[in-house]
DNA sequence: AAGTGGTCTAGACCACGAT
DNA sequence: TCGTGGTCTAGACCACTTG
């Protein structure tokens, strides 16, 4: 039978099927060096009958490299290498504190304003909610080692700002904390773009009003499909960067050190 | 058996394969409404028999929509629509001219600089050549409807370059010339960031010195994994903002008009 | 308990790249 | 021509969600 791009777990859950076992391993194999970047991988069937699996399963755990943009594929030859880079998993991409401690910095945060209001209209086509529904904002200045480093502005919907609602204000991560109550995130939509920084913005990052920031508005669902957060997050300049790889049918996003040197491969 | 990510050809392309006959098709029932923006779609076996074809098949075409991020997948209930955006291709994405003619604007270019001369270790690095081979470096102002938008630096290896040489100064698109000499591109690594304008980038677009620009870095390669590109673009802010959709196991960026309205599902 | 998607198998044939 | 990955089939069993 067929696949597709195999939700599998979060990666960073221990490999529980076969074909995320292979892709792990193979991962590892390829980011040690053990192929070298431009290297060839075996045939798929010599990798069914190493692993003593289906042909099938190979080609799924190989789905998942080259999602992330480890190999390449086509027709005719084998799969090639394409990178060795570390790849970000989905939980450091939506988790500031996550990813603040994947690159060796000390993750802050405050709220500064927590409201629970009726939703307006761009809201309720955002979490989509019906006429008169209340939402959550909040209002929370993010900091890396101590020194400000972004401000985010998120909107929840009722049932998910109440739990928020009772955090600390200067709990660390609000994205654990509703994990922890059972709260996942299964897809996100990123836009990223340029914006200048208002009276509060430059208040709670020490700029000036004006002065240049690197937005990331986000919109999160759960894993049937329903919204759980709506976010517009602003970086001071050098912060952070974006990166994404794709192919005909695929990509992926990750958030790296600000002005990093140039990607690796 | 199994398959993944499926790289099946450009969606551009008209669908060859059966999977992306069915893929087309829920594809635009979705973007049409068909099935509601939170709606559930048919269960694979239904669809397997409505299209007369295996089960296998029917979760392959599923596969690249929920790449696209048009549906949801968990084990246990059907697949929920959770947009009906339209999709961004590959080609749009890579190429200037092709975006934008897609929001209905009338592309420019204009060849500004072109040298060869031996890479330094950055663009070895990034392009993947030994010590001592040349590149092609061209710098290129790029406008929207006559409006100066971006300043592209690229560099490319020899044979990529000599190509590009031969082009008029004001070709309007390098990246369809070269796939019209056979040079297609199958993988591409990009990184968002700010920077601030220097003085050429300034004098090209109309700012001034240390103006912030929007700027995406981005390496191309061709199916056999072989660097084609490593390019440098620097946009005017509102000029275009970026997009990523992503899960667990996927995700894709596109590139949309500068300062849209919120991203609408 | 029934329905549904996720994983896996064991084959088959085809399209493409390299030799 | 031969090796390789891409597509497709027809099953099987399992894990999970929902009523």
């Amino acid at each position: 039978m067929v696949d597709g791009a195999t939700q599998g777990g979060a990666p960073a859950d221990r490999p529980r099927t076969m074909y995320q076992k292979v892709a792990a391993d193979l991962r590892q194999a390829i980011t040690e060096g053990g192929y070298g970047s431009g290297g060839r991988l075996p045939a798929e069937g010599d990798l069914a009958q190493r692993y003593g699996v289906s042909r099938g399963t190979i080609r799924q755990a190989l789905s998942v490299l080259r999602t992330d943009g480890l190999v390449t594929s086509r027709r005719g030859t084998r799969r090639v290498v394409l990178g060795t880079e570390r790849v970000q998993s989905f939980g450091e991409l939506l988790s500031f504190t996550r990813w603040a401690r994947s690159i060796g910095e000390k993750p802050g945060g405050r709220v500064v304003g927590l409201t629970r209001r009726p939703a307006d209209e761009t809201e309720r086509d955002q979490l989509r909610l019906v006429a008169g529904a209340f939402v959550y904002r909040v209002l929370r200045i993010r900091t890396l080692s101590g020194r400000p480093a972004m401000v985010e502005r998120t909107v929840y919907p009722e049932h998910i700002g109440a739990l928020i609602a009772r955090l600390k204000p200067d709990a660390v991560s609000h994205t654990v904390r509703l994990e922890e109550q059972g709260v996942m995130i299964a897809d996100a939509q990123h836009t990223v773009d340029l914006v200048r920084a208002d009276a509060d913005d430059a208040r709670l990052l020490g700029c000036r009003p004006g002065d240049a920031l690197l937005r990331e508005r986000r919109r999160s669902t759960d894993p049937a499909g329903a919204p759980i957060e709506w976010s517009d997050d602003r970086y001071l300049p050098g912060t952070v960067a974006f990166t994404v790889h794709n192919s005909a049918a695929s990509g992926s996003l990750a958030r790296r050190r600000g002005t990093p040197p140039p990607p690796n491969n």
